[in-house]
DNA sequence: ACTAAAGGTGTATTAAAAACACTATAAATT
DNA sequence: AATTTATAGTGTTTTTAATACACCTTTAGT
């Protein structure tokens, strides 16, 4: 509940913890791709004074405490749906944060007294990333002061969720270049210079465009169909999809390794 | 302290709990190498009755409750060194394991009942795994109980064990793919032979000796000596060592992905 | 009709991985 | 002293994958 969309409507009032785990949360990297560049998506975090002067103002990941029953990867799909109202998407584990000043920062201790927390409770966090086509988010669902912001234009986060970015980025890096993953920040149809695009800007590299292509077209579980774009103003592309019947059936395991 | 020696030598006793944060534990997966197999230390676990009479008898990973104010990497450090009297050693977290089940088996609720556990109570355990060269552990020195067991010869662990040692294996061969860890499990001289011996156990496969030896000899970060093996009934192999320094100043990111 | 913008295509070079079999050296055995 | 046993050590060819590179095509907008 550190990052309650609730709390933070109502900063001053004490957050109900009576069914959560007051020790352990999740905090949800989502990332985003909008064709153009890599996005994350943050909650604006506000806090005021009993006058109504903004004391200070900056963002954060998306986090909860788990509840007393509730898997972590349960928890970790709550916050995804209650943040964006998308379920079944890619969410996947990648690092604990226990460190215990983690909620050190003087902005963190007056956060956490003004909603009504024990600042010296000690919170283990366990960190996560999502995969979602920006456009699949609207943001009139999305709790408010939600917003993408691109990857490289990130400021100064709350709690140690720069840290978490960051991880949760490198995870994001390593398990795009080992597994299909990419196909869950594109819609279900997709041309392969948004594939490419989206490798691009992930892995943060430029692609040779033939090469690139070459090795997609030998992938059998990309596969073309009978449509392409439409509404363009330049020669419309072809439209791949994914499947991933075919690329659980034909995949092999790469024993390469590099010493 | 759920796997504690002190537990398992007294099991009736109520666990020291008072400065330990009974929500959150570490397991480690301690990797080693005997120049034959790869093994993993275990600990002997064995619930009596009253009248001394044995109630069932089986192994468990290592692991203890974090302290209070205690980071998750020390913890898992002072685990190890605690079994193992060993410091300085590679230890890397792989995986949280928080199903609120998990401790819910017959024998699981048996133990933590006999040590003075609440049966009920949640804990989320960190996974680390570490890597040890087998003979520089002395057995005597490890814990009563405590035994190295090949990798493919574990049977049904304590707890959720078999998942979290499962887990590690993994996390062990991916990481072994991609950086220089398999020193870690090998003395500070060693063969080539050795070397390739290690990666073959480690990721479950046959390696070319011809190919293999190419590639560790094109690695400039693995340094001949001017010494041989000793004492063996062959001939004796040229020692090497693996200098990290060359390794870091050399070293290029390697940008390839597989779609 | 022309322009702007992105789509689409093939070949040659280089680098890395894989396949493959025999000789050398030390200790132990006869 | 000769033989056996056990592992060390060594090169070349073939196959596969990665890289580098430039021009024409199609659509919408002007």
């Amino acid at each position: 509940m550190i990052e309650n969309d609730v709390l933070i409507q109502h900063p001053l009032r004490e957050p109900m913890v009576k069914d959560t785990n007051p020790y352990i949360s999740v905090d949800c990297v989502i990332f985003g791709f909008d064709f153009e560049k890599l996005n994350v998506l943050l909650l604006e975090r506000n806090l005021s004074d009993g006058d109504g002067n903004l004391i200070f103002s900056d963002h954060s990941l998306v986090g909860h405490h788990i509840k007393i029953n509730e898997s972590l990867d349960a928890a970790a799909a709550r916050v995804l749906f209650e943040t964006t109202g998308l379920s079944n998407i890619y969410l996947e584990q990648f690092f604990v944060f226990g460190s215990p000043d983690r909620l050190k920062k003087e902005r963190a201790q007056l956060w956490l007294k003004s909603i009504g927390r024990d600042p010296e409770k000690r919170v283990v966090t366990v960190g996560y990333f999502s995969l979602v086509n920006t456009n699949a988010v609207h943001v009139s669902y999305t709790q408010r002061h939600a917003c993408w912001c691109n990857i490289n234009e990130v400021g100064e986060l709350a709690f140690d969720h720069n840290q978490i970015l960051d991880k949760g980025l490198e995870a994001l890096r390593l398990k795009i270049k080992s597994e299909p993953i990419a196909f869950e920040l594109l819609p279900q149809k997709f041309s392969l210079s948004q594939l490419q695009k989206l490798y691009e800007v992930v892995l943060g590299i430029e692609i040779d465009k033939r090469n690139f292509r070459k090795k997609a077209i030998q992938a059998n579980y990309i596969v073309p169909l009978n449509e392409k774009q439409k509404d363009v103003a330049h020669k419309p592309a072809q439209l791949f999809m994914f499947s991933r019947d075919i690329y659980e059936a034909t995949k092999k395991e790469n024993f390469n390794f590099s010493l």
